[in-house]
DNA sequence: ATCTTTTATAAGTCTGACCTAATAACCCAC
DNA sequence: GTGGGTTATTAGGTCAGACTTATAAAAGAT
């Protein structure tokens, strides 16, 4: 705040990057997934190994080293040991995001209510978007699922894992990623923390529903698909504090 | 699929954890982690050294580092070199996510026109739940921001930091960490990506409505605070397509 | 054919040395 | 005293090379 004699007084804090000597690590690191990225690489195909990486970029492992765990843990490459091991593309964007709402839950911050809530607020969105214009690929996709479900009607655990995709799914056919993103995110955190009881009744249900859901973006209803995703949701919401009595 | 005899088939895929044999670099940070968030270590708090953690912890210095290099992507550390250097706990949880949603802009995977969907569905909630239920505190940081914004009416640059901060508090006082962090993210991504020009009086036009949008949210008018951000937004998309011609 | 053992591969770990940036403290000139 | 230019110290950053461990496939035994 103390500026002395400012007359023009341009720039102010803030404006320009840190631009700290950055890492090789941080450096390569920003190499490889912009080879990733931009290349637009296959999800499984083979990077070159630590060694040879370390060769080509004339560092040494450890620098090769740091740099996977960041990529790794932004969810951009594979690793596995081993022969058949190596480095491999990955890329399930809504790791990070998961990891980062989960440390927010681990802090106290946040509570299963705040996921909800934020799940009540996109998803509606969603379905209403999904069933303006769901590609047909996708609803081939969600179409194969449901059958899936109902030959495996007497499974409960198949039953529950296809409820849940159900929703995935659905997220990835609204034609906006960042949404389907954040809500995947979302989906499975509350899944993780909450769904560790089975009910095979119940999950018939929550089938049932999905099945109707379906219908009505096949239709190309958004009100009734806003509505009725609400309504599970609410539902589900409703399930899961009566459990917890 | 290959069951054999399945007559109580009660175990389907993906019901276990991989429970792969994790690394030691991944245990470490999970260990650091656990420490930073139950304990909510204050940001800032200096913690052991490299070479401490690896005697306390009796492993190599390369472990230690690769852990750290997760942390540190995860946000929640920060490290620095040099006398008065450390390892300081961090925690910038949105990081991760401008992270992840700016890979999927590199790989061509979500446009603008997607984050400002998003900032569309989030932010007017967000500005009606601020209306609702803000705290004194938070509506005291935000006054003092716009006195500062008031104080400062000359100057493009920090105008314009303001006006981006005044989005950013709102979200903070929502009530609502999830919906929160999430906008944090997309709108400084949008900021990032779209925000390389300066007009002073365009600062100063949106530092008028937002004194408006904050009156109505003092004043507990949810329904007039979410009509006006979104009006808000719209607005700054218009400018942003006006420009891009 | 099926099970077990070997073996090759690539990641994981360790050691200990050395390099480099950032800061504080010191020193000297003015 | 004030300013500017050493110098020392600190803690992270990098390196090289040896060794360990997990894993899948090939070779061998039943």
């Amino acid at each position: 705040m103390a500026t002395g004699i400012a007359k023009k007084k341009y720039i102010s804090e803030g404006m320009f990057r840190p631009l700290r000597k950055q890492r090789y690590s941080d450096r390569i690191a920003e190499l490889i997934q912009k080879k990733i990225l931009e290349e637009n690489l296959e999800i499984g195909t083979n990077l070159p190994a630590e060694k040879e990486m370390a060769r080509e970029f004339e560092v040494s492992r450890s620098v090769i080293r740091e740099a996977l765990r960041i990529l790794e843990i932004s969810g951009l490459v594979d690793i596995r040991k081993g022969p058949t091991g190596g480095i491999f593309v990955s890329n399930v964007y809504h790791e990070p995001i998961k990891r980062s709402l989960n440390n927010l839950i681990s802090s106290g911050d946040i509570t299963i209510e705040h996921l909800f809530e934020a799940r009540l607020l996109i998803e509606p969105r969603i379905a209403r978007e999904a069933a303006r214009h769901a590609r047909k690929g996708d609803l081939n996709k969600i179409r194969d699922l449901l059958a899936d479900s109902a030959a495996h009607r007497d499974d409960p655990f198949h039953l529950k894992k296809n409820n849940l995709k159900f929703h995935l799914m659905l997220a990835k056919a609204c034609g906006n990623p960042v949404l389907a993103i954040m809500l995947e995110s979302v989906i499975e955190l509350l899944v993780e923390r909450i769904m560790d009881f089975v009910d095979l009744s119940l999950e018939r249900y929550f089938f049932k529903i999905h099945q109707n859901i379906f219908q009505v973006i096949v239709d190309k209803k958004p009100d009734a698909a806003e509505r009725l995703i609400k309504a599970d949701i609410l539902n589900v919401r409703k399930k899961i504090s009566e459990f917890q009595k």
